[in-house]
DNA sequence: TCGGAGCCTCACATCAGTGTGAAGGTCAAG
DNA sequence: CTTGACCTTCACACTGATGTGAGGCTCCGA
């Protein structure tokens, strides 16, 4: 498919998807006029992308690990083609990640407590 | 203390705490001269920021949550002065909080279960 | 053959977070 | 009283993610 459809099937700004490009995330074709042409895959693959940008990721980071996060089962590069150097590199950024987790998590944590005791109602009507 | 300090106890830079307190994260008190004066609980306060701010969040974000966030049995305001409007306001962050942990947990997940593919050891040497 | 929709690149603009430096006030120690 | 460390504000600059628009090509349909 070309960039419009991409765009319009994910809600993404042609403009985004042209920046991950040039950002390495994204590897559409071109064809002889120079349109870019896009797999089906790709409408995952930018959800994804948005999935991890939202998260607050740099696209530096999502660089690195993209190639290894296609779901279970899909195709990603063979275990034994990964260097150590890239190993450790990935596992700083597991490492970083889990950290991100962990500071979220404490604080959701918090703040569901603190919102459950100013009221103690779930959206039912408990009016008084 | 004031800004010199309590960059140096925190590993910020002052102009960051500076900062910090123009997008109304702190609030030292100024002595007559208009030096800035925090108080201990400040080096806690930076922390928690800086752990927000890593993990991508916006210091919007941050400002709207951040008096709801101090560890148990701190000080925070309290729930009977909490409106329905803020509580909503509330909620609604903690679910982007929500899922943002969600995705980075599952690509967590992905990428951890790729790493033990790659190489089944942890650290001890099973060369051959 | 023309119009319009869709594509291309290029480039400037914005916002948030941060770095850096200038110009100057405060204060304790010599 | 001067020096030096520390503080003040102001302001310009960079990066990363994104918005927006100009100028031009492609291709389909009337």
């Amino acid at each position: 498919m070309r960039i419009g459809e991409l765009s319009r099937r994910t809600g993404v700004p042609t403009r985004l998807l042209r920046y991950y490009e040039e950002q390495d995330l994204l590897h559409p074709e071109r064809t002889g006029n120079g349109y870019r042409t896009y797999a089906e895959s790709a409408v995952q693959d930018v959800q994804q992308i948005r999935g991890l940008l939202d998260s607050g990721l740099t696209t530096e980071m999502i660089r690195a690990i993209l190639p290894y996060l296609s779901g279970p089962g899909e195709i990603h590069p063979p275990p034994e083609s990964v260097t150590p150097g890239t190993a450790a590199l990935l596992r700083d950024h597991l490492d970083r990640i889990q950290a991100r987790i962990d500071c979220l998590a404490r604080n959701h944590d918090r703040l569901s407590a603190y919102l459950a005791a100013v009221r103690p109602v779930d959206g039912n009507s408990v009016d008084g």
